[in-house]
RNA sequence: GGACGCAUAGCUCAGCCUGGUUAGAGCGCUUGCCUCACAUGCAAGAGGUCCCUGGUUCGAGUCCAGGUGCGUCCACCA
């Protein structure tokens, strides 16, 4: 909130006068020239006369220039080469020799006359006073504007003309936007890699220095004799004046830190030695950041790093998403919106905040920490804790696990765990490989969480208390599992995966088995598979029984303690793709029959042989290739399965509508893959299928009722 | 003034690049359970015009154009 000052200055040669606006009438001390746009019709038959400035006498050009602003003002701009950066270009675009009314402390000096030694503030009052004794000020309008301050006091900036080192910036900008162009050096996620350009293609050359006590001094020396003074830039100091051979003192000023930081990538590595190090490491393979630091230093880097090395800083570059506060924005110290991580830690715990933050870390996107993932997360560390704990109950005295001879006579659970763990080496791998942390994230906790704890280790209870070669086997693949998922969780939760770990060791069998998780090798998959394709679908079969009869267990009230008989009866498809050496669904069950019925709290799973009449007594769900039947509870009242049914009949339907329109359209038929036209007749004969058993099932209940 | 990102369940977010299963997860909510690793838990359930308009297509949450809202960066600010 300034103030828009109008200042009338004279024609020297008496006719008349033009005005000026200015938010800073200070500086019109310093004045070289009054400029306006050559466009502009109000002012072109006045250009290249000259103007008296007020308060100095002084006479002064009138010129056009092309970057003054038609709208702004009045449109005719005071020129102030010394104290304004817009101005020092236009002077310069019109050889104007700039005057420095002000000293390196703000206050006027020799140049602004009457006005010597004043405070800018004070010069300010004075020249708006005798301007306006002298009628030469127009108007004062109020002028919202930016000023720039410094970030640290607050003092107005005061732009100023020094003498600084610069760096030619094109022969290094140039090569180091080619090597991302070419993909030597890759950002992800990807679009930063406009920014990068955008910022390169239009890089002015680089102010190199600072008038700072603590940094590298600039490599450039002043002889003390000769006249007028010439610096010397060398590498090494040279010993004396090769003029005069007079002493030398080296330059003051010290280099810009991100001059220095740009160096990092190899001066780290013993640059300019040729050091092993360097060797080995240069070039790096990745560089984590924020966008902000593209500018300042990852573009710098590179045109470093070209330079002197010949070749790109790092291989890939992972901009790293912002933190944001609940309502989205930026934290910033100004907002006072800012989270202290130590305090999200304290109430958390420093792994949950961890993982949280890798789960939200979806490339191309900022994330917003919120209390509920983290809750959840802290959640996760406790399941893990307890998940560990049951192992190492189970593991208490035992001898170190031994891998069983032959793994083919493994229970079908002990393979289908160990098989859905390397499936989880295999995707994390994956995910971290391509910087998705969020889904490394997602998949160890799925899982963790929903494999090995909601399945595995429910199925490992019995043979671990059976004892015997179960038991042996169970304790194997409990430990195999738990070591590698340790492995794979480190990165994301490193202090409660070492922490465990480091109780776990001793029954982990490894030849040169690492003292610590954080240096042990990353897990990776079995080079064979644990369990057949077939065996893999009965597994899969498996787990869809129990969750069908969980649903059906609620919806026909059963107590979760309370013990249910089930039935299954068969359809053609399974007898078809059974794994047992007698076809049949009975086969099957044998292998994964005890499963379902621990984690669906069956008293007892049987098979209903083809063409026997199912039990009446029963509530029916189609699966795509059986039906199951679970018998009703002890005073069960049909009709409270009714509506629930009911619902799953008109979804089904649903469904299949939406699958019979499509198949009678032509146009589909004509047009559409045969994979996907086979792909939707089948699901539209299964969605057939499932509504027959279910209006059945309704018709059933119906009588039950009636 | 220029550019980029985002918009999906009450909340925080996946899915979109490469169009076709019943659009998913966690939290929250409802119901029932202290089942001997874990009630920071277990089981089940409810909850979605995928921001709007138009286009392309047999078919759009997904691709294209325009709009709206939110966020961010850059430039300018005499």
């Amino acid at each position: 909130d300034g103030r828009l000052y109008y200042i009338r200055y004279p024609f020297a040669d008496g006719s008349g006068s033009i005005t000026v606006a200015t938010t800073r009438p200070e500086t019109m001390l310093g004045d070289t020239a009054v400029a306006v746009n050559p466009a502009d019709q109000r002012y072109a038959s006045m250009v290249g006369k000259q103007v008296r400035l007020p308060l100095l006498g002084r006479e002064i050009p009138l010129i056009a220039d092309d970057a003054v602003d038609r709208e702004f003002g009045t449109g005719a701009l005071k020129i102030t080469p010394a104290h304004d950066p817009a101005d020092f270009e236009i002077g310069r675009r019109h050889g104007l020799a700039p005057i420095a009314v002000m000293d390196e402390h703000a206050r006027m000096n020799e140049q602004a006359g009457a006005y010597r030694g004043l405070t800018r503030e004070v010069c300010r009052k004075r020249v708006i006073e005798d301007l306006e004794g002298e009628g030469l000020l127009e108007k004062i309008e109020p002028h919202p504007h930016a000023i720039g301050i410094c970030s640290r006091c607050e003092t107005v900036v005061e732009p100023m003309l020094s003498p600084q080192w610069y760096v030619r910036i094109k022969p290094l900008a140039e090569p180091a936007i080619a090597a991302v162009r070419d993909g030597r050096t890759t950002f992800h996620p990807r679009f930063w890699e406009n920014t990068y350009f955008g910022w390169m293609e239009n890089v002015h050359d680089w102010c190199i220095s600072r008038q700072l006590w603590w940094g590298h001094r600039i490599p450039a020396y002043w002889c003390v004799k000769c006249e007028p003074p010439e610096p010397i830039v060398a590498a090494a100091p040279p010993e004396k004046c090769p003029r005069c051979g007079g002493a030398l003192r080296q330059d003051q000023d010290v280099l810009d830190t991100w001059f220095s930081s740009a160096l990092w990538p190899f001066s780290t590595l013993g640059w300019p030695e040729e050091t092993p190090d360097l060797k080995t490491y240069y070039p790096t393979s990745l560089l984590i950041t924020g966008f902000d630091i593209i500018f300042f230093w990852v573009a710098r880097m590179m045109m470093m790093g070209l330079r002197f090395m010949n070749d790109v800083p790092f291989r890939d570059v992972y901009i790293t998403p912002l933190v944001r506060d609940q309502f989205g924005k930026k934290m910033t110290k100004s907002r006072g919106n800012v989270v202290d991580p130590l305090d999200i830690i304290e109430r958390y715990g420093t792994d949950a905040v961890r993982f949280t933050l890798a789960q939200l870390a979806v490339q191309g996107r900022d994330l917003i920490l919120s209390d509920e993932r983290l809750a959840a997360s802290r959640a996760f560390t406790n399941k893990i804790w307890n998940a560990a704990r049951f192992a190492m109950l189970n593991l208490e005295g035992a001898p170190q696990p031994v891998p069983p001879t032959d793994i083919s006579k493994l229970r079908l659970a002990e393979r289908w765990i160990l098989d859905r763990l390397d499936s989880a080496i295999r995707d994390v791998t994956r995910a971290i490989d391509e910087y998705e942390f969020n889904l490394a994230a997602l998949r160890i906790y799925q899982f963790i969480w929903h494999e090995f704890c909601d399945w595995y280790i429910e199925l490992a209870k019995e043979p671990l208390k059976a004892g015997g070669e179960a038991q042996a086997a169970a304790r194997w693949v409990l430990v195999r599992c738990l070591d590698r998922l340790l492995r794979l969780l480190h990165p994301f939760m490193p202090f409660i995966s070492e922490e465990i770990w480091q109780v776990l060791r001793p029954y982990i069998a490894e030849p040169d088995l690492s003292p610590h998780l954080a240096i042990a090798r990353f897990p990776e998959p079995a080079e064979r598979p644990w369990l057949s394709e077939d065996e893999a679908r009965a597994m899969d079969r498996c787990i869809e029984v129990t969750g069908a009869i969980n649903s059906m267990r609620a919806l026909v009230g059963y107590h979760p303690g309370q013990g249910a008989r089930a039935f299954l009866a068969s359809a053609k498809e399974l007898r078809e793709a059974s794994v047992g050496e007698e076809a049949g669904l009975s086969s099957e069950v044998a292998i994964w029959g005890r499963y379902a019925s621990i984690l669906a709290r069956l008293s007892a799973l049987q098979i209903l042989p083809p063409d026997t009449e199912p039990p009446k007594q029963a509530v029916s769900w189609p699966l795509r290739w059986c039906r199951i039947l679970l018998e009703f509870p002890a005073g069960f009242d049909p009709q409270q399965a009714l509506p629930a049914l009911q619902k799953k009949y008109f979804e089904t339907k649903g469904h299949l509508d939406r699958h019979v329109e499509r198949l009678n359209n032509p146009e589909f038929r004509a047009k559409a893959d045969k994979d996907t036209l086979a792909e939707t007749e089948d699901k539209s004969r299964e969605l057939a299928d499932k509504m027959t058993h279910l209006q059945a099932q309704l018709e059933t209940l119906k009588e039950a009722i009636a």
